[in-house]
DNA sequence: TTTATTCACGGAAACGATTCCGCAACGGGG
DNA sequence: CCCCGTTGCGGAATCGTTTCCGTGAATAAA
């Protein structure tokens, strides 16, 4: 669609189309003035090479792939900035693509991804998925994938992650430290790793505090906020003695909020209750939430980076690059007094 | 990247390469038992056509450019789920651009996207943004454009917006309503037709009122969170009798929670504040923030859809098809009492 | 039977950039 | 003076699809 090309620079120049393209990429094959020359004009007319031409000579699109369960999350929406920055910095374009927490729709984009559309791919996997199938293909076209917060263990590739099992476990203690002894337990992605590991550290803080696991505390959210506030609510006033809630995900925090209010238990007097979350005005929630804060900018920012150090330098992303990022306990008034 | 091609698939078949093709396209010159056999064929052998080759043959690319100033933002990544929704409806992927609210950035964002790189663009543009030029070369290229939200009143094209106006006076009718005669007025894109229409609608209703517009009443934000914060208590702490603080955006109006937290200024009571947001837990702030509520995914949507009817119509798009959304006003105790 | 038309397909030219190969001209060394 | 290497550039193939044009055979129309 722009307007010129390499031939109509080249007819303008009276030089030849290759001689054309390899000034504009700097060739040592080409004198200085001429390259000048070429270079000028191509400025001046504004010239843009093609994208697809290029990328369909070269075989490669200068197009990552992002696919993430949500946009419309503080945690994703921050990792995507940190994604996008190192993007830019790398001259390369960022295709988003959303999953909406279904399987199927991530089967398909990912299927569709394996055309050479993209140059790499990241990727927090749904809530739903349990088979790593679909990913098989992607190794098979020797396509560097990056996984970040929700990983596919079985996936041989680098993963960037939260340290899940000590934040499930520091978050329940703490909850334990505040005097709760009958907590609820709200996982979104419970098949997931994620959801497996901090779910890990949440059983070993109750058994080192000498506490059974009862099952009926467990909670598996799904993509509906109303149905898991009447899940969350039904449960706090079937049984009177919860007095902690630790969500798993930001909306399943806000869930056991309403769910509070409106099953008249208060926060933190009756119900303690802490939650993974980036929100950054977690502090003026009434009453403020303690929060696990996961470092989303620099996790998106260190999975983008990763991969491009594979991509540039043209090697294979290893396992052994995966990285474990700290998370933070900010405590605050919902866990208090 | 993707293994087969259609070469080889017609080798295997015994066809020829355009056969093939229109086999694949469904064409009307090719019988209906050769249809079957390539299509099976590709279909075991996981044939995908190669997306830059036939972006390059057919001129276009089943792609849209979003450019927008923050993903970490509850209206834009809303509005890109809209967004994403109407353009996987349509077959069509999605490339996600941040200006970080810079106008250079901007720039050199709608710059690269004039090379076909993209069939059309959805714009929001930046905060300070105040020229247009940039964006008469899509014009020129004929590349389809929507703005929503944040839109250059100069482009002659079609605009997704809300009743700013409107909303900017319905708020601060609301906040006089309640009592405040001394209405602090926070604008980040003062710049542009949406920060002024906003702005107008504060002053009307002053007007209306009968109570003068005090300049210094007039706070204009910037990206960074912290200096809006430390810029609105110095004027509270200045200025005493301020009850009223009107945030024409989410993130000034937690700015105007925190100064009258730290100014010891208590909302409701001392300060009454109005925010446009699209916060979901608005209610479960201390106090529950009034809000104006856009609605942002449907914002997208409507961008989106108007934006594909062009692309798959092949028809340019007019202003006249412009869009005026409304805002909803959701009174909660933050101006209460 | 002859001609016209449709059907089903093949060949080859695009799309625009990159790159392999080849080739003049020129300069320096023997 | 001749040979050879270097410099600077042109021609053409190539990436994988789409599509324009052509063509043989079968069928229909006359």
């Amino acid at each position: 669609m722009s307007s010129v090309n390499l031939k109509q620079l080249a007819q303008a120049l009276d030089l030849s189309v290759s001689t054309v393209s390899r000034a504009l990429n700097d060739s040592y094959e080409i004198s200085a003035a001429t390259k000048e020359k070429v270079q000028l004009l191509a400025t001046q007319l504004g010239y843009q090479p093609n994208p697809y031409a290029s990328s369909l000579r070269r075989q490669q699109s200068r197009t990552i792939g992002v696919i993430i369960p949500e946009v419309a999350n503080n945690f994703f929406s921050l990792a995507i900035n940190g994604i996008e920055e190192v993007a830019r910095q790398n001259g390369y374009h960022v295709l988003i693509y959303l999953t909406h927490e279904t399987f199927a729709q991530e089967q398909t984009i990912v299927q569709h991804l394996a055309n050479g559309r993209v140059d790499g791919i990241l990727i927090s996997v749904s809530g739903e998925t349990q088979d790593a199938a679909h990913f098989a293909k992607l190794r098979e076209l020797n396509l560097p994938t990056v996984f970040f917060d929700r990983v596919c263990e079985e996936v041989a590739t680098a993963k960037i992650t939260t340290d899940d099992y000590d934040s499930g476990y520091r978050a329940t203690r703490h909850l334990l430290d505040m005097g709760c002894r009958r907590i609820m337990h709200l996982t979104l992605a419970h098949h997931l790793s994620i959801g497996q590991k901090r779910m890990r550290g949440y059983l070993d803080a109750l058994r080192d505090a000498d506490l059974p696991f009862d099952d009926t505390l467990l909670i598996r959210g799904g993509p509906n906020a109303a149905q898991n506030t009447a899940h969350v609510r039904q449960l706090l006033e079937q049984d009177a003695h919860i007095d902690g809630i630790f969500a798993s995900v930001e909306s399943l925090a806000i869930a056991g909020y309403r769910a509070c209010h409106q099953a008249g238990r208060r926060i933190p007097n009756d119900v303690k209750i802490i939650g993974f979350s980036n929100l950054e005005m977690a502090d003026l929630l009434d009453p403020p939430l303690t929060t696990i804060r996961q470092p989303a900018y620099a996790i998106g920012k260190e999975a983008a980076t990763l991969l491009f150090r594979a991509l540039l330098k043209n090697q294979p992303i290893l396992a052994s690059q995966s990285l474990e990022l700290k998370s933070e306990l900010v405590v605050r008034a919902s866990t208090g007094g």
